[in-house]
DNA sequence: ACATCTTTGCAAATGATTTGCAAGTATAAA
DNA sequence: TTTATACTTGCAAATCATTTGCAAAGATGT
């Protein structure tokens, strides 16, 4: 219960608690779509908290597991949540908007197919992007 | 036959022959792996050419459909040949010395897969990358 | 409250990529 | 060939996301 709030999620991860990162983990959670750190910085800059804090958060919210950074090949790097309720999936960026969609997840065992891929590798993670055209966009 | 050449190349996609892009295209076309601007500007450096200009011809090579992209999280862009003999595929990048490497093709209808995944959007392009630990760095 | 280690705002630095501009080059018409 | 026009390039400066140095503010354990 409540495992996913960002009180807990601090205390069960060992990162020392603060106002700043409380803020910006709270605007993560909150979040349904990736944010890049600008849009979350949107979010809180009126509680005094700057753009570096916001970037050294997502480093070190990364490091503790509890957000994914989805790279864009805009250069941008968008976060997610990165909790049960939210596991890993293939995202959808519009050449047009460079607007950022969560996929559904794949419906099979991709972690064997990933795996397979790498084959003699040792993988630590898998980024899947595909590219094209949103529905606003399209329309 | 010879339709991978960087002469023929040019010609077949209507792009305007000079002598820089004819050395940059030759130096993407010897390269097994993917190359970062910055590599094959070393490459053509002695002739006199600009590292702008790599970076020119990259973007057009790639809106031709010569180059494809591959943009690793660290920020940078390597580059590929893509020619027949060169189909889509996945990379793996080493989270320790920033190495990439192309792993081998699926070995299935990849395509359904991945249009399956975009479900009711038009995907124009797929990025799977895995990163981990290259075999050198493991030792 | 005290000592110590960590975190933060601010401003400046980075590093990859892009762009303005003037000079050089390709292409086709004359 | 010349000439006119459009495109390409080197160079330097600009962008833009992200990172970093530093001194002040905050957290933690005693
Ligand atoms: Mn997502
Ligand atoms: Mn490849
Ligand atoms: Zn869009
Ligand atoms: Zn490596």
């Amino acid at each position: 219960m409540e495992k996913c709030k960002a009180d807990n999620l601090l205390k069960i991860t060992n990162t020392v608690k603060t106002e700043a990162r409380e803020t910006i983990l709270h605007a993560v959670l909150d979040s349904e779509r990736p944010m890049s750190a600008n849009e979350l910085h949107l979010m809180v800059k009126n509680r005094g908290i700057d753009l570096a804090t916001v970037y050294r958060a997502m480093k070190l919210f990364t490091e503790k597991g509890l957000v994914r950074p989805v790279h864009a090949d805009s250069g941008l790097t968008f976060y997610e949540k990165s909790c049960e309720h939210n596991p890993p999936h293939a995202h959808f960026i519009c050449e047009n908007c460079g607007g950022i969609e969560c996929l559904k997840p794949y419906g099979f065992d991709e972690s064997a197919f990933f795996i397979k891929l790498g084959q003699q590798k040792e993988v630590s993670s898998v980024e899947l992007i595909l590219k094209g055209r949103c529905s606003s966009c399209a329309s």
